[in-house]
DNA sequence: CTGAAAGCGCTTACAG
DNA sequence: CTGAAAGCGCTTACAG
């Protein structure tokens, strides 16, 4: 096996210290430009690559906050186990998280106060959930921008700042394409179909409404009539009720997150249990029944997990070795039925 | 932050060297047993965890070899990029692979000098893909034995050797029952299906087809006509024509591995494309082909690339750390519909 | 600007 | 059976 060629074999190359190597390697200062040049010259003919792992023996650890509202477990505590487990993962290589639970959903002076700590706790990145629901959202990326922390954004908000070193999140337009697949599939032509979804309006949403359109559409369907709940589960179930009362012929829906078990319930005062195909988002204890059940068809999960995972990943490739992310990672869903709802999901 | 505790505590809190303390937490010998009791209490009490990194900068590097026969690209090139990534992702780990390409299928004689290599070579562990086919298969498995080099399986058969370590393989069962889902959704209680594989008696073709069968039951459906192409793609076609001329009302097909192209070059001919829903299985051309055409609906996915990377985790944890894998990893088959067929696969 | 030295947390010959 | 020392490939103060 040709060992590996290392900072050492660079070094006695160009007649330079390690010191001096590692100083061109690194891209750090007090270091002549020709030196670097002649010792970045040598580790390219030589074919260096840097080793990792002893890089994240040599330095001390790294410090990485981690910013996330207490509001809707189903989505923010998914992402931030992706996270925490990640990070557990990265132990061995000095990486070390500060968790920073936030209450307050719609104010974010917590938030705020949260990035300033993380600035003082010496923190040398941030992982973050940002709320579209936040009245300041703004101010919380100029404080962000204004630390100088690299940050990474997860959970699935559209816009970020242009400061925000990455953005990771589910493919919207995807998630609502596979609902569609799975209705043309069901379904036939003919079909009138409808979509629960929290608001219109928010990114989200809206693609995932275009996403279900333009699939029901290839499959020669017409677009799916759409039920706000205004994010509020408790809607689900009287909007459910003026919907089918209007449309009694709707044979396949797509309910948003939360909406499942108010639907569901209308569905079975009303006798229509089985009649409609459903396929729901995400994998809270209502779906994973209704699945069970054989009342829910099909799920689409947006694996916050993995989104939590990926997040790490790009921070600290990025702290670690300057590796610079692409600005958005998008994540594809994963189409859940009975059977694979067993798999472990990440 | 608490500082992790480190071997150097626990020589510190017992009045023991560091290297006395090794000795005793990794197992090795030349350790009285009260020594080695202290040690370990020691380590219990203060909570001691192996830094694994650290391990691996100390250690000698790792050689594992790879052994593999060179035909069915699509599963056996796959699986061979899954642990190929692992093992590359794993270099700075000081984990260095022996890839062993084998000529020959049906005589394994090759594969028979590979394993005698990998003891010569050095290596530590083995991962081989076997293969059902092979005469020899039991003489393989026993040299393997006589190796005493701990050895994983990947790729899907059955039965192992009681002396491998792992056997990493899809989850057959449930990649019929996906499919049987599928079809399910599809179709009216009233259909009549089929399923295309290569021989009922292969263990794995046998457990798609129980999938298959159980799932089509919960929905209401008879199960499906059994047609064996004998492993051999060729047959596929005329296999179809056979199975349509008996069978003209058959609406819903799982196509297993490499028999699609001619399942879909016959419908084509009989002028009945797209009349016939159609699940397939992997991500061949012919099957990427298919789906984008809107010919084939649904395809279940194997994730070979998964299961190599997982056959290479599993090994490497127990050489580096002495922790034992389970005798056997199923691999979920992942649904794929047209829309996340854009995600890059593992 | 450059380098000698110590250190990260282990393992591995080599002595005793 | 036990320990002192060197080494894995880097980084980081600290001198020069």
């Amino acid at each position: 096996m040709p060992k590996r060629v290392t900072i050492l074999d660079v070094a006695r190359e160009t007649g330079f210290s390690v010191c001096t190597v590692n100083r061109a390697l690194t891209g750090k200062p007090h270091i002549v430009p020709e030196t670097k040049e002649r010792v970045l010259e040598a580790a390219r003919r030589l074919g260096y690559t840097p080793n990792a792992i002893a890089r994240s023996m040599g330095r001390e650890s790294l410090r990485i906050s981690v910013i996330y509202p207490d509001k809707w477990p189903s989505h923010f505590s998914a992402l931030i186990e992706g996270v925490r487990n990640r990070l557990s993962e990265l132990s061995d290589y000095r990486i070390e998280a500060v968790i920073k639970e936030i209450s307050g959903f719609v104010d974010g002076t917590n938030f705020l106060k949260a990035v300033d700590e993380s600035v003082h706790d010496n923190s040398r990145g941030v992982i973050f959930a940002p709320v579209a629901a936040y009245r300041n959202r703004e101010e919380i990326f100029q404080a962000l921008a204004a630390s100088g922390l690299p940050h990474v954004a997860i959970g699935g908000v559209a816009e970020v700042s242009s400061q925000t070193l990455c953005n990771v999140r589910h493919d919207s337009l995807a998630c609502g394409r596979l609902a569609g697949e799975l209705l043309g599939l069901a379904l036939p032509a003919t079909a009138k179909t409808a979509i629960f979804i929290g608001r219109k309006t928010t990114a989200d949403h809206k693609l995932k409404i275009e996403g279900l359109s333009e699939e029901l559409e290839r499959h020669g369907m017409n677009s799916p009539i759409v039920c706000e709940t205004l994010d509020d589960p408790k809607m689900a179930f009287p909007s459910a009720r003026v919907l089918f009362s209007e449309h009694p012929d709707i044979t396949g829906v797509f309910v948003g997150t939360e909406n499942i078990a108010g639907v569901l319930k209308y569905l079975e005062g009303a006798k229509k249990s089985g009649e409609v195909k459903l396929v729901a988002t995400g994998i809270s204890e209502a779906v994973v029944k209704g699945v069970a059940d054989g009342l829910v068809n099909a799920s689409i999960h947006q694996r916050q997990r993995l989104q939590g995972r990926l997040a790490v990943d790009a921070l600290v490739k990025f702290l670690d070795g300057g590796e610079k992310p692409p600005s958005e990672i998008l994540v594809m869903p994963q189409v859940l039925l009975r059977e694979n709802f067993k798999e472990k999901l990440e």
